[in-house]
DNA sequence: ATGCCTAAGCCCCTTAGA
């Protein structure tokens, strides 16, 4: 089964994007994140016309996450990360969708970018992986089959940015950023794209400024994390890198990962 | 030190992104 995930920077202005890339990639499960937009106006039926099914956690201008399965819509389990009454921003959904048979549960998150570092912005970013871990720590308990997957705004390491010296100070790849991040490796969950490229220089991202996409400056920020249950089944897992060229691209590509 | 681009709402400038 393929699972995947994609940053779209606004379902609106990318609908026909989104579009063509579920008709060629064809994913089972694919997780959105940056809807832009409020629950009433999140296009339902043209995925359902794709034959995808969803649910979804909108806002009215940015953030919002979704998850699409292919046939009925997936089972919603959690739509917000616990922790915090007070945070309003749509970043975490949690559903459970079959696939040939088997139930595999999925959350699509939208990790805070937290620049500019250090304020009250990177704050939130670092408690909102502190209040991530503790649940991610819980569906771990759970020992079933599950992938975390979105855009978690952290480097993880050197070799996942074209430049160092050039992100050094940026909220993405601060220590703090990176601990919380291999806190939650540690914890049990495989980073499934970096445990296939150990050697880095793979990018999920690319800045649409300065000509980011064609010199190749980019970085990995989009990840896919897979609970040991769903690891021991993964056999494959790449970026969807060309549609970071096509016409009226997202700044993110698709991320995937093909499970047994 | 800043803008480089893009999307969307507060809608022709500002906010947010990364």
């Amino acid at each position: 089964m393929k699972i995947a995930t994609f940053n779209v920077n606004g379902i609106t202005s990318r609908l026909p994007r989104v579009l063509e890339w579920l008709a060629e990639s064809k994913p089972d499960v694919a997780c959105l994140q940056e809807l832009k937009t409020s629950d009433a106006t999140f296009p339902e039926a043209a995925f359902r016309d794709a034959g995808y099914g969803a649910v979804w956690h909108g806002q009215k201008g940015f953030n919002g996450v979704a998850v699409l399965a292919r046939g009925d819509a997936p089972a919603e389990l959690r739509r917000g990360l616990p922790g915090d009454p007070d945070d309003t921003h749509s970043r975490y959904l949690e559903a459970r969708a079959p696939v040939a048979g088997r139930d595999i549960t999925v959350a699509s998150i939208y990790l805070p970018n937290g620049n500019p570092q250090p304020g009250p912005k990177f704050d939130y970013k670092i408690a909102w992986l502190e209040r991530l871990r503790a649940r991610l720590g819980e569906l771990l308990e759970t020992e079933q089959p599950t992938v975390v997957v979105g855009d978690f705004n952290v480097i993880p390491e050197d070799k996942d940015t074209f430049s160092v010296r050039a992100m050094a100070n940026d909220a993405l790849m601060q220590p703090a950023s990176r601990d919380a991040y291999a806190r939650i490796l540690h914890d049990g969950w495989t980073d499934a794209i970096d445990t296939l490229n150990p050697q880095g220089g793979v990018w999920t991202f690319w800045d649409y400024q300065a000509g980011a996409w064609q010199r190749d400056h980019g970085f990995r920020i989009d990840h896919l994390l897979l609970s040991p249950q769903a690891a021991d089944r993964m056999i494959s897992a790449g970026v969807d890198k060309e549609y970071r060229g096509r016409e009226k691209a997202s700044d993110h590509a698709p991320v995937w990962v093909e499970l047994a």
